[in-house]
DNA sequence: TATTGTTATACTCTATAACTATA
DNA sequence: TATAGTTATAGAGTATAACAATA
């Protein structure tokens, strides 16, 4: 017997590839699952901001600037985990849309600290729960217990680089 | 008092934002969690395979066609998740190195088969037990039973892609 | 000497569009 | 007409190295 899966996926697959079980060692390995996930719930998010949305990078670099204003290019480098020199065209881009200021300070002439404009914090707020809605429904097949064992996981690996 | 980790952590934090504990509504985001904690894993694949080893790409590209000899390009990009344009120079890398072969399908010229080649099958062997090693030792952490839970969250995730 | 922000530069990964040769 | 492989091209995202201003 063959189901109307079946002749659907077989069309998408002349090989006869039994894509839809084992697919080989690949399965097993936490990088190549973790990778394919995150292609999802990328595409995910940009869909949820659509066309002229802020990208991820920008929008977890709004976030940060929101919740710390003040905050410093260097710092918030660190705690994005990327360099000085990439955060310099995504504060120029939050810039250029009035969502934050660059203020020189007073105290260290070097430092440009980071202030979120009221826009900027309206427009994140909004973005926020755009954002948060669109994973909700991506990962509605989730129990909120299994969404929370899996963020704990993902924190987990992330504190696993310092030490190894 | 002050710990000599706080201490630690001051220094590298100079405007004494706590990076250890909550950091944001970003903490609560799958989306922002699984790209770091991608970053730290990606990292781990890299320094496996050392200097001039493949990348994760080429690696699972190795291993589809080890895993289904004769495949074509097409359903491996399929497969893969990735264009067919993507894919030309992958398997040329692969071709390069004598991994595999593009061989011309008898039944539909169109197709180049890809085979393994003896040294292509025994390299990938070699390679996923290096790679499985370092991805064992990074997630040394977590339980047998927390890596599995985790593959099938982010299983569940990517199956959840062509539902939305 | 060291750090902050910046520029220049390059590399990886990926996508779209168009081409060719086959079917 | 449609598909397989390919090329050309472009756009994110990220990194390294070097620089000026400041500490």
């Amino acid at each position: 017997m063959t189901t109307r899966a079946q002749l659907k996926a077989n069309k998408a697959n002349p090989d006869n590839l039994d894509i839809n079980t084992t697919v080989s060692d690949l399965e097993n390995l936490v990088g190549y699952n973790m990778k394919r996930a995150y292609v999802v719930i990328h595409k995910d998010f940009r869909e949820a901001l659509g066309e002229n949305g802020i990208s991820p990078p920008t929008f977890s670099a709004l976030s940060l600037v929101v919740t710390y204003p003040q905050i410093s290019q260097s710092n918030l480098a660190r705690m994005l985990g990327i360099e000085r020199s990439g955060l310099v065209s995504i504060i120029d881009g939050l810039e250029q849309q009035d969502y934050l200021a660059r203020v020189h300070s007073p105290s260290d002439r070097r430092v440009q600290a980071l202030v979120p404009t009221a826009e900027g914090v309206k427009a994140y707020h909004a973005m926020l729960a755009t954002v948060q809605a669109h994973e909700d429904k991506l990962l509605a097949g989730l129990s909120s217990s299994e969404k929370s064992t899996l963020v704990k996981l993902l924190i987990k690996i992330r504190a696993a680089e310092s030490q190894a």
